[in-house]
DNA sequence: CCTACCGATCGGTAGG
DNA sequence: CCTACCGATCGGTAGG
């Protein structure tokens, strides 16, 4: 569950350099290139429909090569389901650290969830959401529990919301509710090319709240 | 795209018996028991992790036999799909016929989907939802097309509240989480063994709607 | 609807 | 990370 941090990665040092050269121009970190063509294809053809051949070929390597870097498929799979997750709660819980008042802070939330569900964690948070099921037992609890942390903190914003009387509504439904209108722009965003992310996260605050001008 | 209809099938005369004895005690339709056995796993392991040979155990026959019935694997999803979606646009045009007011109509129309979508058309509306993606590009386009006839349907209750006062925004985009809120609910309804479909279809009317009273 | 079968493909491995 | 390969399985078919 290390977090693998492609987020972050920046330019390696030529002493980084692969012992083996790899096949194109660039630099290193070949894990997060399988990671990464993996969620590209895990998202576009599902988990079972894609083959270590496809993602192999994506990224320039032979059919067994990928499995010098990842002992199994699933092992791939459950890498690409835990990055999306642990990006999104850490962003989460960086909105949350600004102490914003309740309703700043949840149109925050909602705006960096889409953000990165729609913009650049497009594969991986679909992973996470319609493949993360077929993984094993073991890894399916474990990703259950880290997106149960995420429920949890969202939650707290929640009941804030209804404190400061936004949302009349903030039980386990109303929450499934609105993270569901939230997850759901995943599957339409593409088509229409219309709004922004932000622009929807306004649209989902507008609907869902009640001004107290 | 002929309805299956496999919603009123009632008991079948004598007369109807297949030409071979069917393996179980039963009657005939081994069509349609193909066809729930199917949706039942494509949901349970998706399209690509069922193989012909679960479907074919789950009905009781021999590997090669659904191929009597189905010309290919895909024509088992594309029946599954346009199975779901036919249900469900014909229970909204059902509710839609009552001819009630907007608000009354619009709870109707949320109620009566959810209890389709957790209810009766679990599976065929998950793989509808999630698995039709997998289509040949000829019949997702036949799977598009209902699914945008819906949509409009749908629209128009919308359109009907926003005249009435009871919803502010009744755009596309706005449209779209509504029914990814509705839709979503398929996804944690399980776990939660919490409200039934009606009650969460008046908790997502009181979180989206304003009262006029 | 069964028997018997086929060609293709798949995840994964040994050995370097 | 490549070469070469394996056993298993898969969708589908011929012939009855």
């Amino acid at each position: 569950m290390a977090a693998l941090t492609m987020t972050d990665m920046t330019v390696p040092s030529a002493a980084d350099a692969p012992p083996v050269a790899p096949t194109s121009g660039e630099e290193g970190n070949r894990r997060g290139d399988i990671i990464r063509a993996a969620g590209r294809l895990f998202r576009q053809k599902g988990y079972n429909g894609t083959t270590i051949r496809d993602i192999a070929d994506a990224v320039g390597m032979r059919s067994g090569s990928p499995f010098y870097h990842f002992k199994s498929k699933h092992e791939i799979l459950f890498t690409v389901t835990t990055e999306g997750i642990e990006v999104m709660l850490r962003n989460l819980e960086m909105v949350i650290a600004k102490g914003q008042p309740a309703r700043e802070c949840f149109e925050d939330c909602v705006a960096t969830h889409m953000n990165y569900l729609l913009g650049p964690g497009r594969d991986f948070a679909w992973v996470m959401l319609y493949e993360s099921r077929l993984l094993d037992p073991a890894e399916r609890a474990i990703v259950h529990r880290m997106s149960a942390r995420y429920e949890e903190v969202f939650s707290a914003v929640l009941d804030r919301l209804q404190a400061s009387g936004h949302l009349h509504d903030a039980s386990a439904v109303a929450r499934k509710l609105i993270l569901g209108a939230i997850n759901w722009s995943a599957q339409w965003y593409d088509e229409t090319g219309a709004s922004d992310p932000q622009a929807i996260a306004r649209q989902l605050c507008a609907l869902v709240l009640h001004e107290k001008n």
